[in-house]
DNA sequence: TGAAAATTCGTAATGATTACGATATAATCA
DNA sequence: TGATTATATCGTAATCATTACGAATTTTCA
């Protein structure tokens, strides 16, 4: 993950008014450095290295801020929410992943099915849609 | 739901040396006549009328069972498992769905992305995958 | 009908997420 | 720079889905 994109979410921040906060800081560079999803759980983990005294309540907010502003993005993996950096700040554009059920890594996958079937969903209205590979990657196999 | 699968489900649960209990039998007529997806909460909502002692861990329990032996299929959203009747004991070959957010109904999606991109994910280990479409369907459109 | 194994009940524990009042901090401006 | 004020964080408790488990019940099969 580029300085570029830590800046421009740092740019996003102060745009819609966001204050910039040390733990702010401190969790977009996890994020940026990371480039994996992580569960809220792992990111007390280590911000709490810094910052002892770190609340959940401080992790989820802002997680849920940086979802809202495009700074991460999100999905639900047996039951827990994981976040990673969001690939369009590095200005790809749409897509989906392959994702490591070991560690998290992603792969892109240069493919959306959204562009296939349209008329197969006549008067239903779209919100949004999901597509994953799961499985384990290169590094988790050699390990194992 | 055919009354077919209804009948193959119990013989699933007497094949695999399941005890078929009352509740069993309950819980399938429930999913075969819904047809769409349900949450745990609302199987115990439902079922209650009946069994008013019910617990949860029955429902649970059983829950997994079902999905271990393909009688149901299942999903998380919004932080929340769901169960529904599995397409494959209707005889239907693998598909994906449209799932209505409001009420749990789905629709067939007939393609599956994993035909296309394949030598994008040299090395890895491929495991699963989920794509799935949300939105609001035609009868919540009407009501809203 | 009776014994053995599987299932269910009643209830408590767990774990992620959410909530909230009190306190601290970043941003703004005189 | 120092005061002001809105925002953010802390500390802690509450919520909610899910899981766990010993005691009691039910199904199965001979
Ligand atoms: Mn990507
Ligand atoms: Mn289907
Ligand atoms: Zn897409
Ligand atoms: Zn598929």
């Amino acid at each position: 993950m580029t300085g570029a994109s830590v800046e421009k979410a740092i740019q996003l921040l102060k745009e819609k008014g966001y204050k910039y906060t040390d733990k702010r800081q401190s969790m977009i560079e996890l994020f940026a450095q990371a480039d994996r999803y992580l569960t809220a759980k792992e990111v007390q983990k280590y911000l709490k290295q810094t910052y002892p005294s770190l609340s959940y309540d401080t992790i989820y907010r802002n997680l849920y801020s940086f979802v809202e502003m495009n700074i991460l993005e999100e999905t639900e993996l047996s039951g827990e929410k994981m976040f990673r950096f969001s690939c369009s700040l590095d200005g790809q554009h749409h897509h989906h992943h392959f994702i490591c059920t070991k560690c998290g890594m992603t792969k892109n996958i240069h493919m959306c099915p959204m562009d296939f079937f349209k008329e197969q969903l006549d008067g239903c209205e779209i919100q949004s849609h999901r597509f994953e590979i799961f499985g384990t990657c290169e590094n988790c196999l050699k390990v194992s």
